[in-house]
Formats: structure tokens, sequence, C-alpha cells
DNA sequence: TTCAATGTTGCAAGCAGTTCTCATTACGCT
DNA sequence: AGCGTAATGAGAACTGCTTGCAACATTGAA
């Protein structure tokens, strides 16, 4: 049995988050959220395949609108925005878990498999104090080519 | 048949690299080159700025043209190729001293430092390995604010 | 030196991803 | 319920880059 969780609920952390900004929460915001949260951290999608998930299961959304609520949700640290730079950035989960994966890629087919290194984290560390620097974040992308992919 | 050794120019490696492909030497390509080498290795530079630094010094080349021969630099090893991704890729001279380095960018001032660390490598090929993946490059992105732009 | 073969160029059109404009809709405070 | 204003949808515009094509230039051979 399911329960309707979207017709009388507490604030979500989502809902509390845009409220102190004066923001509003709208179905659309509600919807790419909890397409993410269902898929689970861990999965990459491109705008477009978020606007394409949420219309091919009835919903009405504008490119436009995913857009603006990815980057919104970006900013209010929801998601994660990965620039893996061969057609389109790409959106994450933030999973609070795994802070500070780095990304495998396929540049064929796009597939990404993350994996975590400390030393890759430390080398980011002392390169940013070595130049005086504030570390923001540190990305290891590998690109490579994933074994479907080699023989085409 | 030997040509006469006065009317003979040392070839350069661009161009006898060149006809290893049955490709030819071009104007274009010596002064996309040579722009390069002039300003050392270590700049980053956008194909936009290549053509107007080209052309704002008197040269006559299309930003379609810039753009095939930066690629094809890239291809035979003369450059390298950046994903910084705000606004572009960026090339610069590949100096075979560092050929793995990496990169601290101020999200600011758009500030580059370069460095190198093994570590960062070996982890990039052992993610590759172990998820079967050809790995092509990797390469570390940190992003910071640089000492200038930290009281701004 | 001439010439044909073919690689290269410039231009403009095209493309993919993303952002912007603006009229319309609809949150959410009272 | 009404109102102020944020958010949306639709499509045009923009950016960075690629491609098709006709004109052109380099190379190697005759």
């Amino acid at each position: 049995m399911i329960v309707p969780t979207s017709y009388r609920t507490h604030p979500s952390p989502l809902e509390s988050g845009l409220r102190l900004d004066g923001k509003r929460m709208t179905p659309q915001r509600k919807r790419v959220l909890s397409l993410f949260e269902e898929i689970g951290s861990g999965i990459h999608l491109s705008a477009e395949e978020v606007h394409s998930k949420l219309t091919s299961s009835g919903e009405r959304v504008s490119l436009a609108t995913i857009y603006r609520t990815l980057k919104l949700l970006v900013k209010m640290t929801f998601l994660n925005e990965l620039d893996l730079s061969e057609g389109g950035n790409r959106f994450e989960l933030l999973s609070h878990d795994h802070p500070d994966h780095h990304h495998l890629i396929c540049i064929r087919c796009g597939r990404t498999e993350e994996f975590e290194n400390n030393e890759v984290i430390n080398a980011g560390k002392a390169a940013a104090k070595n130049f005086g620097f504030k570390l923001l974040e540190s990305s290891l992308n590998v690109r490579a080519v994933c074994p479907l992919c080699i023989n085409k």
C-alpha cells in the first residue's frame, strides 16, 4: 500500500530551504529532486535525461525549468554537478556518505563509474596549500573507453 | 634527384609529422603552433583567443581553421587540451618535461597553476584497470580561490 | 615548369547544450 | 479569497564547436 506523501506533509528539507530564501515550493522542483532520490546517488543524469524521464512518466515540465531547477538544487547542495564535458553536464544526488569521489568516464557511451582515493584528495589539498590557494573542491576525471565500447 | 641545399630549410617537427600522414604544411598551421611556442608552455589559450591574437596581428585565418588546427595539433601531441569547462576548452603547448601535470584553478580570476603528482596518475590507472576501462587520460582539476582574490 | 591529384581553407549553415525573454500561471502570506 | 511576486512554458537567442561545399594551394610526378 502506498502512502500519499504529497497530500499533507511536514516541510521537507527542500521546502524549508526554499522558504528561507523567499523561494517557492513547486511540483516541478519536488519532482526533479525526488527523481534523483528514487534513482539513488551515484547515478549521473543530464538535464535532457531528467527532462525525458519526467515527461515520459506523464509530468508536464519544460526543459528550461529543468535547467533552472538543477542549477538551484546544486546551489542548495542537494545535487552535485559533474563537468565531464562530453555532451553536457551531469548531475547526481549529493551523498554525504562518500563526499569525495572521483569519476571514470567512458567517452564513447558516457558510462560513468565512481571511485574513491585519499591520495588524490591529499594531492589537491597539498597543491592548494603550496600556492596559497583556498581549496574549494578537487575532482579527478579519468577519461577512458569502457569494455563494451572498445570493439566498436 | 638531389635538391640544392641552399633552398632547403630544415623540416620542422610539425612539417615532418604532417608529411608522414600525407598531410600538408600550411601557413595557418605554422602560425598557430608558433604562437604557442612564442608564448611558452603553461599558458592556456582558448580557440577564440588564438584566433583574435592571430587576426589582430594581421593574419587572415578563419575561426573554423583554428578549431581544426587545434584539434590536429592535439592529435599530433604538440598541444594539450584542457577541459576546465568554464566557457570553452583551452590549449597549451605540450611540454615533454612535465607530461602529466594537473591544474589548480582560481574560480574568480581564472589564474591557473600547474602541479605534478604521481599518486594522482596512479590512481587514474588503478581505477581504469579496476573497471576494465582503457585509460585515455586523467586530469585532476582543483577548484580554488587564489590569494589575490580571497579578500574581494 | 607544368599539371593533376588531393589536402586545406573560408564561409556559412548547422548542431547541441544552455540561457534568456516575456506573457501567463500559481505559490503562499494575510 | 485576494494579491504580490516568484516560477513556469514556449520558443528565440546565444555559445562553443563542427561540417558541407566551392574555391584554392601544396605536393609530387612528368
